[in-house]
DNA sequence: TGTACATCAGTGAACGCGCGTTCACTGATGTAC
DNA sequence: TGTACATCAGTGAACGCGCGTTCACTGATGTAC
C-alpha cells in the first residue's frame, strides 16, 4: 500500500497508462471510421454501427466499451468539431480580424481550413439538420457558443464599439451561419472547376460584406 | 376506333380515367407517409421503404409502381415542397413586400406559415443536409430559384432601384437561408414556451433587418 | 349496349442479408504484497 | 524484484428481426368491336 502505489497517482486520478491509452485510440478509430464513411457524402445517419466497427477495424460488440449507440458517437463528434473550429477563431484571433478589407483574405483562410478539416464540416453539415433531435441541439448549442466567442472577440478588439453585446452576437450569429453554408457549399465544389469556385467564393465574400455593412450603420440604441 | 374511343382524347392525352386518379392517390399516400414519419423529428434519410408503405397501408412491393427508389421518392418531396414554397411568394406578392416597417408583420405571416406547413420544412431541413447528393442539389437549386423570384419581385416592385438584379439575387440568397434556418428554429421551437418563442422571433426579425440595412447602404456599382 | 380481351395497380409469399445486441471468453495490462 | 490475483478492452459466435427486392398472381378498370 505504500511501495508501489505510491508510485502512481492516488486512486481518485488513475494516470495515463498504456492501457487506458490503447482504449483512447480505439475510441478515436471508430470516430475517424464514421467520419470516413461520410466522405462519400453520405449523411451520418446513415450509418450503421456494424459498418463503423468495420471500418475501424474491431468486432461489433467492442463498439459498447465506448459508446451507448451511434448516437453518443455523433455527440463526440459534434465535441470534437467544436474543439476543432475554436482551434481556427483562436489562430484567427492572433492576426486580428477585418473591418473590410482584410475580410477576403480571411474568406480565403477559412476555405482552406474548411478543406483541410473537411471530415468534421461534412459531419456538421449532415447532422445540423439530419440528426436526432439530441445531435442537433448539441450542434445548435456548439454554434451559438462560437458566435458568442466571436462577438466577445470582436468587443475586444474594438471593432464595432458603438454596438451592445446583444447585437454582437446577433451579427456573428448571422456570420456563423452563412459559415456554415458556405461550407457546405465548399464541399460540394465539383472537382477542377475553378470557375464555379471562385463564383462560389466571391459570393461568400459579398454576402458577409453585406452583413457588416448593415451592422456599420445600425443605430446603436437598437 | 371510332365509336366510343371518339369520346376519349387522342392516344396521345390519356385523361384523367379513374385508374390514372387512383394510381396518383396512392402515389400521394406514399409521400404523405414519408412526412408523418418524420414528424416525430426523425430525418429522411433514416426512413425505410417498408416503414413508409406500412405507413401509407399499402404492401411493401406496391412501392415500385410508383418510384425507383426512396431517394426517388425523396426528389418528389423536393418538388412538392417547391411547389407549396412558391405558393407563399405568390400570396405574398400580392400584398407587397417590406422596405423596413411590413417586415415585422411578415415575419409573422412566414412563421405561421411554417408552422402550417411544418411537414414539409421537416423534410427539407433534415433532407438539405443529410439527404443523399442527388436531393441535396436538387433543393439548393429549389432554394436558389427562390432567391431569384423573390429578386424579381422586389425589381418589379422598384425596391431597391439602385441595385443590379446580381445583387438582389445576392441579398435575397442570404434571406432565404436565413429564412430556412429560423424555419427549423421554429419547428423545434419546445411546445408552450412563449417566451423563448418571443426571443426567436425578435432574433429573426432583427437579423433580416441587419440585411435590407446593409442592401440599403451597398454601393450600387458594387 | 354487350361481350371478349388487355392492361396494370396492388397483393402476398418468399429470398437472402446485414442489422443491433447478448454472452461467455481470453489474454494482456495493472495492482497488491 | 517476483508472484498471485483482479481488471477489463477486445473477441467470436449466436440470436431474432426488419430490411430491399423478386415473382407469379388477381381482379378491377379500360379498350376494341
Amino acid at each position: 500500500m505504500t511501495t508501489d502505489s505510491a508510485r502512481r497517482a492516488p486512486s481518485s486520478a488513475p494516470a495515463g497508462s498504456t492501457r487506458q491509452a490503447q482504449k483512447q485510440r480505439t475510441r478515436e478509430k471508430l470516430m475517424d471510421a464514421a467520419l470516413d464513411l461520410m466522405e462519400a457524402g453520405r449523411g451520418f445517419s446513415s450509418l450503421s454501427l456494424r459498418e463503423v466497427t468495420r471500418e475501424a477495424g474491431v468486432v461489433p460488440a467492442a463498439f459498447y466499451r465506448h459508446f451507448r449507440d451511434l448516437d453518443e458517437l455523433g455527440l463526440a463528434l459534434v465535441e470534437a468539431a467544436g474543439v476543432t473550429l475554436r482551434r481556427l477563431l483562436r489562430e484567427a484571433r492572433r492576426q486580428g480580424l477585418p473591418p473590410t478589407q482584410v475580410l477576403r483574405s480571411s474568406v480565403l483562410i477559412y476555405k482552406n481550413y474548411v478543406k483541410q478539416n473537411h471530415r468534421y464540416f461534412r459531419f456538421a453539415a449532415s447532422a445540423r439538420g439530419g440528426g436526432s433531435p439530441a445531435i442537433r441541439k448539441a450542434i445548435r448549442i456548439e454554434e451559438s457558443h462560437f458566435a458568442n466567442e466571436m462577438a466577445q472577440d470582436m468587443r475586444d478588439m474594438n471593432l464595432m464599439p458603438r454596438l451592445s453585446m446583444d447585437t454582437l452576437s446577433l451579427i456573428c450569429g448571422l456570420v456563423v451561419t452563412t459559415m456554415m453554408n458556405a461550407a457546405t457549399d465548399i464541399l460540394d465544389l465539383p472537382e477542377g472547376q475553378a470557375q464555379a469556385e471562385t463564383e462560389m467564393t466571391e459570393n461568400f465574400i459579398l454576402q458577409l460584406r453585406l452583413i457588416f455593412l448593415g451592422a456599420r450603420s445600425w443605430s446603436p440604441g437598437r
